[in-house]
DNA sequence: ATGGTTGCTTAGCAA
């Protein structure tokens, strides 16, 4: 079965790319970020009619995430639970049979220093919290998402540029370490040493034809499920011709029924 | 090159 991650960049701009590309990849599971709709205005008809159910922890104008998936989701939770008081739609978790399925937007953090920033390594610390409450790495689990950080030098196009960003810097790969450290493992790296491939591309300063671009969108396995992932692709593609999201699709196959 | 683009909401913010 296919996992995977979308940073949408809204579902409403996206949605006939969105489903394009569910007939085209045919994923069992897709984590969605950055809906940038409410729940009410969630495009339920269109997404039903491809043949998916959905998840959906909305918010108006910013943020926003969702998991699709061709079988029903159970134990769906949004948020960090009961005492959550993020006023931002950024975390939705459901099950898959006997597979958990996060899907995460951490917050960007604007600018290294700012208030933003600080949020940002907070909700980061808060997530690993969050892992270590309610998960065991011994059991099927898959955070996937927008994680907004590049792990290494080898997922930015130009890491002297960018060191030192909120998408890359030491405070924020620490985070994520982190965050790996609760169990996980970074799919995408199980298949793929190289650099070169990216998740991301900044809209401006023809970002996309220079692939200046990050790896910011992960699928991190506990070892269970890490053992099960035979390969794993960033769909490139998806960030070409008319109205792309500025973020590509992350795929991974899982040998699970 | 302190630039540049996109989406939501309507002038400014966030990314």
């Amino acid at each position: 079965m296919k996992l995977a991650t979308w940073n949408l960049n809204s579902i409403r701009a996206r949605l006939p790319r969105l489903v394009a590309w569910l007939g085209l990849r045919q994923p069992e599971v897709l984590c969605l970020q950055e809906l940038k709709v409410s729940e009410e205005q969630f495009p339920f008809p269109e997404i039903e009619a491809a043949g998916y159910h959905a998840a959906v922890f909305g918010q108006r104008t910013y943020n926003g995430v969702a998991i699709l998936s061709r079988s029903p989701l159970q134990d769906i939770e949004v948020g960090f639970g009961p005492q959550d008081d993020d006023p931002a739609a950024r975390l939705i978790s459901a099950r898959v049979g006997d597979l958990r399925v996060l899907s995460a937007y951490v917050p960007n953090g604007q600018v290294v220093g700012s208030e933003k920033w600080a949020y940002k390594l907070a909700w980061l610390q808060r997530l690993r919290r969050h892992l270590d409450e309610r998960a065991d790495p011994k059991d099927k689990l898959a955070l996937c998402g927008d994680l907004n950080v590049a792990p290494e030098a080898r997922d930015v196009q130009n890491p002297a540029a960018w060191e030192g960003s909120v998408l890359y810097c030491p405070e924020a790969r620490a985070a994520l370490e982190q965050v790996l450290a609760f169990g996980l493992v970074d799919a995408f790296r199980l298949h793929h040493a190289e650099g070169g491939l990216y998740s991301w591309w900044d809209y401006r300063m023809l970002a996309f034809p220079k692939n200046d671009g990050l790896r910011i969108d992960h699928l991190l396995l506990t070892a269970p499920l890490a053992t099960l992932c035979t390969s794993a692709f960033i769909d490139r593609n998806e960030r070409k011709g008319q109205q792309p999201s500025d973020h590509a699709p992350v795929v991974i196959e899982l040998a699970l029924d």
